[in-house]
DNA sequence: CCTTGAACCTCTAGCGGCTAGAGGGAGTAG
DNA sequence: CTACTCCCTCTAGCCGCTAGAGGTTCAAGG
Protein backbone atom coordinates (compact mmCIF):
# COMPACT_ATOMS: atom_id res chain seq x y z
CA UNK A 1 0.00 0.00 0.00
CA UNK A 2 1.50 3.13 -1.13
CA UNK A 3 -0.53 6.86 -0.22
CA UNK A 4 0.26 10.04 -1.49
CA UNK A 5 -0.43 13.02 1.74
CA UNK A 6 -3.56 13.54 -0.57
CA UNK A 7 -5.18 9.70 0.20
CA UNK A 8 -4.03 9.98 3.62
CA UNK A 9 -5.98 12.75 4.08
CA UNK A 10 -8.95 11.33 2.71
CA UNK A 11 -8.63 8.00 4.40
CA UNK A 12 -8.28 9.55 8.00
CA UNK A 13 -9.74 13.00 7.94
CA UNK A 14 -6.79 14.75 8.69
CA UNK A 15 -6.36 17.70 6.30
CA UNK A 16 -3.40 17.55 4.22
CA UNK A 17 -1.60 21.05 5.91
CA UNK A 18 -2.10 19.56 9.40
CA UNK A 19 -0.65 16.09 8.64
CA UNK A 20 2.49 18.22 7.53
CA UNK A 21 1.93 20.48 10.32
CA UNK A 22 2.36 16.70 12.85
CA UNK A 23 5.10 15.53 10.95
CA UNK A 24 6.90 19.05 11.83
CA UNK A 25 6.02 18.64 15.50
CA UNK A 26 7.74 15.11 15.17
CA UNK A 27 4.25 13.25 15.73
CA UNK A 28 4.29 11.40 12.90
CA UNK A 29 7.30 9.98 11.49
CA UNK A 30 8.88 11.61 8.20
CA UNK A 31 7.41 9.68 5.47
CA UNK A 32 9.65 8.06 2.49
CA UNK A 33 10.01 10.04 -0.89
CA UNK A 34 9.10 9.16 -4.11
CA UNK A 35 11.95 10.73 -6.83
CA UNK A 36 10.48 13.98 -7.28
CA UNK A 37 10.27 14.63 -3.55
CA UNK A 38 6.81 13.57 -2.84
CA UNK A 39 6.02 11.77 0.81
CA UNK A 40 4.95 8.24 0.15
CA UNK A 41 3.22 6.78 3.41
CA UNK A 42 2.42 2.72 4.27
CA UNK A 43 -0.24 1.52 6.60
CA UNK A 44 1.42 2.07 9.46
CA UNK A 45 1.36 5.60 9.17
CA UNK A 46 -2.36 5.07 8.08
CA UNK A 47 -2.83 3.69 11.68
CA UNK A 48 -0.83 5.78 13.61
CA UNK A 49 -2.74 8.94 12.04
CA UNK A 50 -6.00 7.31 12.55
CA UNK A 51 -4.71 6.68 16.30
CA UNK A 52 -3.62 10.95 16.44
CA UNK A 53 -7.09 11.66 15.05
CA UNK A 54 -9.29 9.42 16.81
CA UNK A 55 -7.25 10.93 20.47
CA UNK A 56 -7.60 14.25 19.06
CA UNK A 57 -11.32 14.00 18.73
CA UNK A 58 -11.39 12.87 21.79
CA UNK A 59 -9.97 15.86 22.99
CA UNK A 60 -6.92 14.48 24.19
CA UNK A 61 -3.70 17.63 24.19
CA UNK A 62 -0.65 16.86 21.13
CA UNK A 63 1.52 16.32 24.42
CA UNK A 64 -0.71 13.77 26.08
CA UNK A 65 -1.17 12.09 22.24
CA UNK A 66 2.53 11.86 22.10
CA UNK A 67 2.55 10.09 25.71
CA UNK A 68 -0.35 7.39 24.60
CA UNK A 69 1.08 6.93 21.28
CA UNK A 70 4.57 5.82 23.05
CA UNK A 71 2.96 3.52 25.25
CA UNK A 72 1.31 1.75 22.27
CA UNK A 73 4.71 0.65 20.91
CA UNK A 74 5.74 -1.16 23.54
CA UNK A 75 2.45 -3.52 24.15
CA UNK A 76 3.92 -5.39 27.14
CA UNK A 77 4.75 -2.47 29.57
CA UNK A 78 1.92 -1.49 32.03
CA UNK A 79 -0.87 1.16 30.90
CA UNK A 80 -0.96 2.17 34.14
CA UNK A 81 0.34 5.89 32.86
CA UNK A 82 -2.48 5.53 29.83
CA UNK A 83 -5.20 5.19 32.93
CA UNK A 84 -3.38 8.56 34.55
CA UNK A 85 -3.30 10.94 31.46
CA UNK A 86 -7.04 9.41 30.79
CA UNK A 87 -8.39 10.18 34.25
CA UNK A 88 -7.14 13.58 34.07
CA UNK A 89 -8.66 13.83 30.98
CA UNK A 90 -11.39 13.16 32.04
CA UNK A 91 -11.18 14.98 35.28
CA UNK A 92 -11.41 17.83 32.70
CA UNK A 93 -13.99 17.00 30.81
CA UNK A 94 -16.09 17.05 34.17
CA UNK A 95 -15.30 20.42 34.86
CA UNK A 96 -15.65 22.12 31.74
CA UNK A 97 -19.29 20.69 31.43
CA UNK A 98 -20.34 21.98 34.84
CA UNK A 99 -19.06 25.23 34.45
CA UNK A 100 -20.80 25.27 30.99
CA UNK A 101 -24.24 24.03 32.39
CA UNK A 102 -23.85 26.68 34.89
CA UNK A 103 -22.84 29.09 31.81
CA UNK A 104 -25.94 27.69 30.41
CA UNK A 105 -28.43 28.39 33.07
CA UNK A 106 -27.29 31.96 33.20
CA UNK A 107 -27.82 32.46 29.65
CA UNK A 108 -31.12 30.98 30.12
CA UNK A 109 -31.93 33.59 32.53
CA UNK A 110 -30.67 36.56 31.16
CA UNK A 111 -33.01 35.65 27.92
CA UNK A 112 -35.69 35.78 30.04
CA UNK A 113 -37.04 39.37 28.80
CA UNK A 114 -38.98 40.92 26.36
CA UNK A 115 -37.28 42.70 23.84
CA UNK A 116 -37.71 46.41 24.85
CA UNK A 117 -35.56 48.80 25.19
CA UNK A 118 -31.85 48.62 26.19
CA UNK A 119 -33.11 49.97 29.29
CA UNK A 120 -34.96 47.79 30.74
CA UNK A 121 -32.50 44.49 28.91
CA UNK A 122 -31.67 42.16 31.58
CA UNK A 123 -28.41 40.93 29.54
CA UNK A 124 -26.78 44.24 29.26
CA UNK A 125 -27.96 45.13 32.83
CA UNK A 126 -26.59 41.36 33.94
CA UNK A 127 -23.31 42.08 31.87
CA UNK A 128 -22.49 44.86 33.84
CA UNK A 129 -23.66 43.85 37.33
CA UNK A 130 -22.53 41.20 38.64
CA UNK A 131 -24.59 40.93 41.48
CA UNK A 132 -27.36 39.84 39.20
CA UNK A 133 -25.97 36.38 38.35
CA UNK A 134 -27.62 33.17 39.69
CA UNK A 135 -24.11 32.10 40.91
CA UNK A 136 -20.99 33.97 42.46
CA UNK A 137 -18.85 31.72 40.63
CA UNK A 138 -19.45 30.96 36.62
CA UNK B 1 -11.35 58.57 40.95
CA UNK B 2 -8.24 58.06 39.65
CA UNK B 3 -6.56 54.58 39.20
CA UNK B 4 -3.55 53.25 37.93
CA UNK B 5 -3.23 50.43 35.39
CA UNK B 6 -2.52 47.89 38.45
CA UNK B 7 -5.58 49.72 40.61
CA UNK B 8 -7.92 48.72 37.44
CA UNK B 9 -6.51 45.70 37.33
CA UNK B 10 -6.70 44.54 41.09
CA UNK B 11 -10.35 45.76 40.78
CA UNK B 12 -11.69 44.27 38.30
CA UNK B 13 -9.28 40.72 38.34
CA UNK B 14 -8.28 41.60 34.53
CA UNK B 15 -4.52 41.24 34.10
CA UNK B 16 -2.26 44.73 33.09
CA UNK B 17 -1.05 43.13 30.27
CA UNK B 18 -4.31 42.44 29.04
CA UNK B 19 -6.17 45.32 29.93
CA UNK B 20 -3.36 46.70 27.55
CA UNK B 21 -3.83 44.22 25.00
CA UNK B 22 -7.96 45.28 25.38
CA UNK B 23 -7.03 49.12 24.58
CA UNK B 24 -4.87 47.81 21.57
CA UNK B 25 -7.54 46.31 19.97
CA UNK B 26 -9.86 48.92 20.53
CA UNK B 27 -12.07 47.38 22.99
CA UNK B 28 -11.17 49.96 25.78
CA UNK B 29 -11.24 53.40 24.62
CA UNK B 30 -7.29 54.63 25.45
CA UNK B 31 -7.68 56.66 29.05
CA UNK B 32 -5.74 59.89 29.70
CA UNK B 33 -1.90 60.21 30.72
CA UNK B 34 0.10 61.13 33.36
CA UNK B 35 2.96 63.61 32.88
CA UNK B 36 5.09 60.97 32.51
CA UNK B 37 2.76 58.83 30.20
CA UNK B 38 1.68 56.59 32.69
CA UNK B 39 -2.54 55.76 31.98
CA UNK B 40 -5.29 56.99 34.39
CA UNK B 41 -8.29 55.87 34.53
CA UNK B 42 -11.66 57.06 36.21
CA UNK B 43 -15.41 55.26 37.01
CA UNK B 44 -16.06 54.62 33.13
CA UNK B 45 -13.06 52.91 32.55
CA UNK B 46 -13.79 50.35 35.61
CA UNK B 47 -17.17 49.46 34.27
CA UNK B 48 -16.78 49.25 31.12
CA UNK B 49 -13.78 46.85 31.91
CA UNK B 50 -16.21 44.94 34.44
CA UNK B 51 -18.49 44.54 31.77
CA UNK B 52 -15.90 43.12 29.27
CA UNK B 53 -14.50 40.71 32.09
CA UNK B 54 -17.98 39.83 32.75
CA UNK B 55 -18.93 39.07 29.28
CA UNK B 56 -15.49 37.03 28.88
CA UNK B 57 -16.41 34.87 32.23
CA UNK B 58 -19.41 34.23 30.53
CA UNK B 59 -17.60 32.61 27.34
CA UNK B 60 -18.77 35.64 24.96
CA UNK B 61 -15.98 35.91 22.60
CA UNK B 62 -14.54 39.31 22.30
CA UNK B 63 -16.04 40.16 18.71
CA UNK B 64 -19.42 39.96 20.24
CA UNK B 65 -18.60 41.96 23.42
CA UNK B 66 -17.86 44.78 20.88
CA UNK B 67 -21.30 44.66 19.84
CA UNK B 68 -22.97 44.41 23.09
CA UNK B 69 -20.57 47.09 24.27
CA UNK B 70 -21.96 49.04 21.64
CA UNK B 71 -25.96 48.29 22.53
CA UNK B 72 -25.07 49.20 26.05
CA UNK B 73 -23.99 52.88 24.83
CA UNK B 74 -27.63 53.04 23.35
CA UNK B 75 -29.77 52.92 26.62
CA UNK B 76 -32.81 53.73 24.51
CA UNK B 77 -32.26 51.36 21.48
CA UNK B 78 -33.78 47.76 21.03
CA UNK B 79 -31.83 45.15 22.90
CA UNK B 80 -33.23 42.54 20.19
CA UNK B 81 -29.71 42.42 18.75
CA UNK B 82 -28.27 41.63 22.14
CA UNK B 83 -31.25 38.79 22.48
CA UNK B 84 -29.84 37.28 19.31
CA UNK B 85 -26.28 37.32 20.24
CA UNK B 86 -27.10 35.32 23.17
CA UNK B 87 -29.29 33.31 21.95
CA UNK B 88 -26.52 31.90 19.83
CA UNK B 89 -24.09 31.94 22.14
CA UNK B 90 -26.53 29.50 24.51
CA UNK B 91 -26.94 27.36 21.27
CA UNK B 92 -23.21 27.18 21.05
CA UNK B 93 -22.65 26.49 25.12
CA UNK B 94 -25.17 23.71 24.64
CA UNK B 95 -23.77 22.07 21.82
CA UNK B 96 -20.70 21.90 23.56
CA UNK B 97 -22.35 20.76 26.78
CA UNK B 98 -23.45 17.81 24.48
CA UNK B 99 -20.27 17.05 22.51
CA UNK B 100 -18.66 16.96 26.23
CA UNK B 101 -21.32 14.55 27.66
CA UNK B 102 -20.72 12.15 24.61
CA UNK B 103 -16.89 12.34 25.30
CA UNK B 104 -17.27 12.02 29.51
CA UNK B 105 -19.34 8.67 28.83
CA UNK B 106 -16.49 7.41 26.13
CA UNK B 107 -13.69 8.18 28.49
CA UNK B 108 -15.50 6.17 31.61
CA UNK B 109 -15.96 3.26 29.46
CA UNK B 110 -12.47 3.52 28.56
CA UNK B 111 -11.25 3.31 32.20
CA UNK B 112 -13.38 0.22 32.78
CA UNK B 113 -10.35 -1.89 33.07
CA UNK B 114 -8.28 -3.00 34.89
CA UNK B 115 -4.62 -1.61 34.58
CA UNK B 116 -2.41 -4.70 32.70
CA UNK B 117 -0.42 -4.29 30.26
CA UNK B 118 -0.88 -2.48 27.02
CA UNK B 119 -1.55 -5.64 25.13
CA UNK B 120 -4.94 -5.50 27.27
CA UNK B 121 -5.69 -2.23 27.49
CA UNK B 122 -8.49 -0.81 26.36
CA UNK B 123 -7.56 2.78 26.38
CA UNK B 124 -4.63 1.82 23.87
CA UNK B 125 -7.72 -0.37 22.02
CA UNK B 126 -10.19 1.90 21.80
CA UNK B 127 -7.75 4.88 20.57
CA UNK B 128 -6.41 2.30 17.83
CA UNK B 129 -9.80 1.56 16.39
CA UNK B 130 -13.03 3.75 16.38
CA UNK B 131 -14.89 0.63 16.05
CA UNK B 132 -14.87 0.29 19.58
CA UNK B 133 -16.67 3.51 20.53
CA UNK B 134 -19.99 4.00 22.08
CA UNK B 135 -20.84 6.34 20.01
CA UNK B 136 -20.59 6.34 16.08
CA UNK B 137 -19.32 10.09 16.16
CA UNK B 138 -18.17 11.89 19.57
C1' DC C 1 5.63 11.57 -26.27
C1' DC C 2 3.27 15.73 -24.88
C1' DT C 3 0.04 18.49 -22.65
C1' DT C 4 -2.90 19.66 -19.22
C1' DG C 5 -4.41 20.29 -14.64
C1' DA C 6 -4.69 18.60 -10.18
C1' DA C 7 -1.95 17.62 -6.53
C1' DC C 8 2.17 18.29 -4.34
C1' DC C 9 6.34 21.00 -2.37
C1' DT C 10 8.46 24.73 1.05
C1' DC C 11 8.06 28.82 3.34
C1' DT C 12 5.98 32.50 5.83
C1' DA C 13 2.28 34.64 8.18
C1' DG C 14 -2.05 34.67 10.57
C1' DC C 15 -6.02 33.20 13.71
C1' DG C 16 -7.88 34.15 19.03
C1' DG C 17 -6.84 35.74 23.34
C1' DC C 18 -3.78 36.45 25.66
C1' DT C 19 1.17 35.82 28.30
C1' DA C 20 6.12 36.49 29.00
C1' DG C 21 10.33 38.89 28.80
C1' DA C 22 13.74 42.60 27.69
C1' DG C 23 15.28 46.98 28.58
C1' DG C 24 14.15 51.09 30.21
C1' DG C 25 11.39 55.30 32.67
C1' DA C 26 8.02 57.12 36.41
C1' DG C 27 6.19 57.46 40.89
C1' DT C 28 6.39 57.23 45.90
C1' DA C 29 7.73 56.17 50.79
C1' DG C 30 11.19 56.87 54.04
C1' DC D 1 18.08 61.13 47.66
C1' DT D 2 17.68 56.58 47.48
C1' DA D 3 15.42 52.43 46.93
C1' DC D 4 11.87 50.06 45.29
C1' DT D 5 7.79 49.09 42.99
C1' DC D 6 5.19 50.02 39.36
C1' DC D 7 4.74 51.40 34.74
C1' DC D 8 6.17 52.03 29.70
C1' DT D 9 6.89 49.99 24.70
C1' DC D 10 8.17 46.41 21.88
C1' DT D 11 8.75 41.83 20.34
C1' DA D 12 7.99 37.04 20.54
C1' DG D 13 5.61 32.98 22.04
C1' DC D 14 1.66 29.87 23.39
C1' DC D 15 -1.80 25.99 20.94
C1' DG D 16 -3.32 23.69 16.97
C1' DC D 17 -3.82 24.50 13.20
C1' DT D 18 -5.13 27.31 8.50
C1' DA D 19 -4.20 30.17 4.45
C1' DG D 20 -1.59 31.88 0.81
C1' DA D 21 2.39 32.64 -2.41
C1' DG D 22 5.14 30.84 -5.72
C1' DG D 23 7.01 26.96 -7.66
C1' DT D 24 7.44 21.56 -8.93
C1' DT D 25 5.74 16.77 -9.82
C1' DC D 26 2.58 13.40 -11.09
C1' DA D 27 -0.89 10.81 -13.76
C1' DA D 28 -4.34 10.56 -17.22
C1' DG D 29 -5.94 11.59 -21.86
C1' DG D 30 -4.86 12.49 -26.61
Amino acid sequence: MVLSIGDLSRRTGVKVPTIRYYESIGLLPAPARSDGGQRRYGRAHLERLGFVRHARDLGFEIEAIRELLAMAEDREGACGEAHAITRAHLADVEDRIARLSALRDELRAMLACDNGTVAQCRIIEVLADHEQCLHERH
